[in-house]
DNA sequence: CTCCGGAAGTTATACGTAAAACCTCGGGCG
DNA sequence: CGCCCGAGGTTTTACGTATAACTTCCGGAG
């Protein structure tokens, strides 16, 4: 692979391209950017084709960027990498911009990232639009004063502001949670929710209230990590009273640690407590027994997301839209034990 | 928040800062560059920042890169984001980019990202440079023929071509895990190994076969997920021959794999078969029994690969980088059964 | 009084691209 | 024969910024 630059080591330019071919800058531009039907010979575009082939030439993106006025890149707001369900709505949504020539640049909201003067100092000027996933709606502040769209997903739908709505149906897959536990005959209940402020849990919160109406729910909060979750599950089954025989948790993460503590005081899942999880991560089949949990289509509301956001920049209303969920059952949950 | 926009609504330049301060645009670039020490005074300066803050004056990104010819960006390329690993690697980078002002974007490899024209398509001419973190070589080719200076982390250091490496010491974690079980008693063994190509498993299967050279080792390869190393992991119980009594797995979640698929066929671990892991993923502790792992220095490879690059970009020669790993020794390894 | 140098700016230019506006030429039509 | 039109280009300009090069003014040294 020789390289055959006219110049020293500098990237070769259209200017380049066009000395090599003969021709005018304005001709490389019109024969790259596939707009010269009709303007240029078909003999003349295919010798600038070979020219910017041996030149090796690629478009400067940051000419290209200031000229056109828009960058076909979003920015996907996240508030933690480290969880699979966030990348895997960035796969969804990198897909789908990928097929309309977009990028996706991650940005995980403040999470030991360090205080970057501005959090957009890399990429600001550099955004066609935000996509924002499971924020809170103040953390998001620092994006509401750019002009740029704003596509929110799995958040409030009542926060206006936002250009578009993709929400899961998580209200709905506490209601089959529900179901579910109630089916196989439970009635004493504990949910172990999330303490990190979020409106997904939220709702998820309101939705299992509401389905576990005239039945005994304790609620306990924990930190979205295995060993907090340990804590609270202890908590939960420390208060006085006829011990619950379900366990709903928030996040498969949650119950993992709910499992945990539970057979570290003895107590068999789903034997004698039944647990079920939220999101189905890898986790949820890694642990023993499997959990019962509730899948969410995390690449499909990334695809959605982006595709809102193109909508938008198309000047088209994007229209809202609600993600069904489905309850997965494994081994974490059973009937209560006979008594 | 009123705008005070002079414009309808396009976004203000520099050069409407520099109309309202009454001031010319060169002015504007100088003060708000911070390079106008001794070249404009005090009261200029100040009235140009009041007036960018009074019209939200935001730099336009991509004419700065044009400008600069640099972007002040750097790639992050990782196999998957989905494994934690990667997504601390990248804080780690990130938090050392975001004190010098660089900005990084990631890039998870062709991992169902769908086919884009060109990977770089939405970055490629935005960056100053790449770092690649445990990439096989020939999936680097891509990035190869650019110019840009290239860092690889957790790669083969004989590759040329990378402008520096940074490694974790991980044949030493093998040595680590090898010398723990030894020292419990364990004298056949059996090596779940990634089926992934990669350098990083390369090294950890020679260093296991030298540390447990004369020992008894049966090596079984395996994808890296849980139902992969289940299947693995009854394979290498089938052969014949005394059964090993230690399971060294290539990663956690390989080891995770393996309890499951052991308790499965009636094995207690750590009683009957002790397991090992590797890289301590937030998985080591959330499973039951909690993993015997090795700690990597996930974000601290991620802040050298950064500062490698940064060096690079300053002309200096970056220095290769190896470090130090740590046996976590947890739950899952204990002595061999008696007999 | 002249001249010089520094303070405090301004003017001009380049970065590489996309695309609007313009040019040239040969052929067909009235 | 004159005119217009379309094919096949070229010339020119603008995007917004950073900075080199130039200007102007003023106070002090010789």
């Amino acid at each position: 692979m020789q390289s055959p630059e006219p110049t020293g080591g500098a990237r070769p330019t259209s200017r380049d391209v066009a000395r090599a071919a003969g021709v005018s800058q304005a001709t490389v531009s019109l024969v790259l950017g596939d707009k010269w039907r009709g303007r240029v010979s078909e003999r003349t575009a295919g010798s600038v084709r070979e020219a910017a082939a041996a030149l090796g030439y690629r478009p400067n993106l940051a000419a290209r960027n200031l000229r056109l006025g828009r960058t076909r890149t979003a920015l996907l707001v996240v508030p933690a990498l480290t969880n699979e369900f966030f990348a895997r709505v960035y796969t969804g949504a990198a897909a789908v911009a990928a097929r309309h020539g977009f990028g996706v640049v991650l940005y995980p909201s403040p999470e030991g990232v360090g205080p970057a003067r501005d959090p957009f100092a890399s990429s600001r000027a550099a955004l066609d639009g935000i996509i924002a996933s499971s924020m809170a709606a103040d953390a998001l502040e620092a994006f509401r004063d750019t002009d740029l769209p704003l596509v929110m997903l799995d958040s409030d739908p009542s926060d206006t502001g936002a250009a578009a709505h993709v929400n899961l149906d998580v209200a709905d897959g506490m209601r089959q949670v529900a179901r579910h536990l109630r089916e196989l005959g439970h009635t004493r209940f504990a949910h172990l929710a999330s303490a990190v402020p979020s409106w997904t849990f939220d709702v998820r919160a309101a939705a299992l209230a509401e389905a576990l109406a005239g039945a005994a729910v304790r609620t306990v909060r924990a930190p979205l990590d295995v060993h907090g979750a340990m804590a609270a599950t202890e908590r939960a089954l420390a208060e006085p009273g006829p011990r619950p025989t379900a366990l709903v948790c928030d996040d498969d993460i949650l119950a993992a640690g709910a499992c945990k503590a539970l057979r570290r005081l003895g107590l068999r899942v789903p034997e004698d407590v039944s647990v079920t999880g939220f999101d189905d991560l890898a986790l949820a089949t890694a642990v023993e027994p499997e959990l019962t949990t509730v899948s969410l289509p995390a690449e499909r509301i990334g695809e959605r997301g982006m595709e809102a956001l193109l909508a938008v920049l198309a000047g088209e209303q994007a229209r809202p839209g609600l993600l069904p969920v489905a309850l997965t059952a494994r081994g974490s949950s059973g009937p209560p034990p006979a008594r």
